[in-house]
Order: C-alpha cells, then structure tokens, then sequence
DNA sequence: AGCCAGGCGGTCA
DNA sequence: TGACCGCATGGC
C-alpha cells in the first residue's frame, strides 16, 4: 500500500487505512499467518479484485524472474502485488503524478478531496465524482496549487461527464487501443497511460517508464543487443514488454519498488 | 541556489 | 524519430 500505486493509504500502529470507493477501510495483516483483516462495509469480493488475490503470484513472480536482478527484488519483496484501483480516481492521480514526488501526489489528492469529495468522518473525504472537477471554479482548483495539472484535469472530468471519453469502454479494448485511446488526452502520454492501464485496467503487459525505472534499465540492462542504437524511454518501454513477456508490469512495479527503498546497487 | 520529483506537449533538426 | 525546453510547485 505504500510502494507508490495508490496515494490513499497510511499507515498507523500497524494498520492501514485507506479511503476507497467512499469508504474508510481499515486493514491489518497477522505476520504469522499472512492473513488480511478487513474491516469495511465493502464485501470481501470487492477486496479480492482489489488486491487481487486471485492472481497467482507465485507464477507470475516465476515467468518475470529471468536474471539476477529480478530474482534479487522478488526475493526481497515476493508478496507485493499489483491493487486493481478504481479507474476514475487513478486516471486524477497519474494526472497529478506528472513530475511530482510521492508524497506531493498524496497532498494534492488530500486537497481535492477535501475541496470536492464528500466528508465521510471528521477526518476522511471521499474522492471526487468527475461533476465535482468538472464544475470546479478556476479559482478553487488553483487554490490546490496543483500548477500546470489544473487544467488537465478539470479537462479530463469534462471529457468524462460529456461522454467523450467512455472509461468502461476501456476495459473491453486491448492494451494498444486501450492505450491509445487515453493518449488523445490532455497530460496522458506513454507514462501516464501505462500507469492507468496497469492499475486500474489490469494490463500487466503496460510497462511504465518513468525516472527511476528508466536509471534501473540503464543501470542494469544497459549493455542489453537491444539497446545499442540508444536507450530512450520509448525503447526501454518496448524493451520490458518484450523482455519481461505479459506480466511486465509486475516486474516494473518490483523494480520500482527496490530502487526507491534501496536506489541502485 | 540548484536540482529533482512515478512527464507532457511543442518545436526544430 | 530524437533531443531540448518550458511548464508550477515543493522539498531537500
């Protein structure tokens, strides 16, 4: 919940909780047992598609392992897992996480939120309903600081509420017409798009290239054939899909995940 | 002060 | 295509 996907989470005496689909969950892990506790009025189905649990990890962890690297950050991290987000609230966020770190992302969803969501408790605010971006006042939404994402995404929300873009319809197209369909927007290109499509469409052949896994390949797969006429993010993208096969977008998140906590080695 | 953050869109060669 | 730049803001 915190390896940088979902911005809605925290964690305090060892249970997170996170705000989803209006309401504030609570969830812990026994350590000896691995089993999730979940406390929420949402059904246990909905979790397992969120968290999806019904992938099996063991064998998507085996068909992305195929050097030392990756052997290296499964071993350390085996149990993370890619969250099947709700598509409206992360098309905002990977908006918002152009050029932004982490915990700015979370700030700027924190303010949206508490602008245009609905209070839920003293201290929770759901996500907002594309009505509420989209009516926003140019003055509110600029008071969220959000600089160059405001108008990308008060865009986005009306593309949404005209229709012009259908995201269910989303789910039904593959991953190139899927992707290319996000690229017409405003602020959506390759990294954006990859982002959407891998959590929250569940397109595990998306392979997001952003700063740190852009260093990560140079660093360690830089004498690869593939790359001798350059290493641009477009061809590292390409490269992972290929490389790493239908399940890439695992291997990027693990990737990822072990270059923000550990940098390169 | 200067650089970087889960980049994108435009321009110019 | 690929390289470069401006774009807002915040944190170190």
């Amino acid at each position: 919940m915190d390896c940088g996907q979902v911005f809605r989470w925290d964690k305090a005496d060892n249970v997170w909780t996170g705000v989803v689909q209006g309401d504030v969950v609570r969830a812990w892990q026994d350590v000896k047992t691995g089993l999730v506790y979940i406390d929420s009025r949402l059904s246990p189905a909905f979790f397992r598609s969120y968290f999806r649990f019904d992938d099996n990890l063991d064998c998507i962890l085996t068909t992305v392992n195929k050097d030392k690297y990756m052997n290296e950050a499964i071993r350390s991290y085996r149990g993370m897992r890619l969250i099947r987000q709700e598509p409206w609230e992360c098309l905002i966020s990977y908006l918002l996480a152009t050029a932004w770190s982490i915990p700015n992302i979370k700030k700027g969803i924190l303010k949206l939120s508490r602008l245009f969501g609905k209070k839920i408790d003293e201290e929770h605010y759901s996500f907002p309903q594309p009505a509420a971006l989209a009516m926003a006042c140019e003055s509110d939404l600029c008071d969220c600081k959000l600089g160059f994402r405001t108008n990308r995404i008060r865009k986005a929300a009306i593309q949404i509420i005209d229709g012009d873009i259908d995201l269910n319809e989303l789910f039904e197209l593959d991953y190139e017409a899927a992707k290319k369909k996000l690229m017409t927007m405003d602020g959506i290109g390759e990294k954006v798009a990859d982002c959407i499509l891998l959590f929250a469409f569940g397109k595990t052949e998306a392979f997001p290239v952003d700063t740190h896994v852009e260093k990560v390949i140079k660093n360690y797969y830089g004498d690869h054939e593939f790359f001798k006429e350059g290493m641009t993010k477009n061809k590292i993208g390409k490269w992972g899909r290929l490389y790493f096969g239908k399940y890439c977008g695992y291997a990027q998140q693990y990737l990822f995940y072990q270059k923000r906590l550990e940098g390169l080695r």
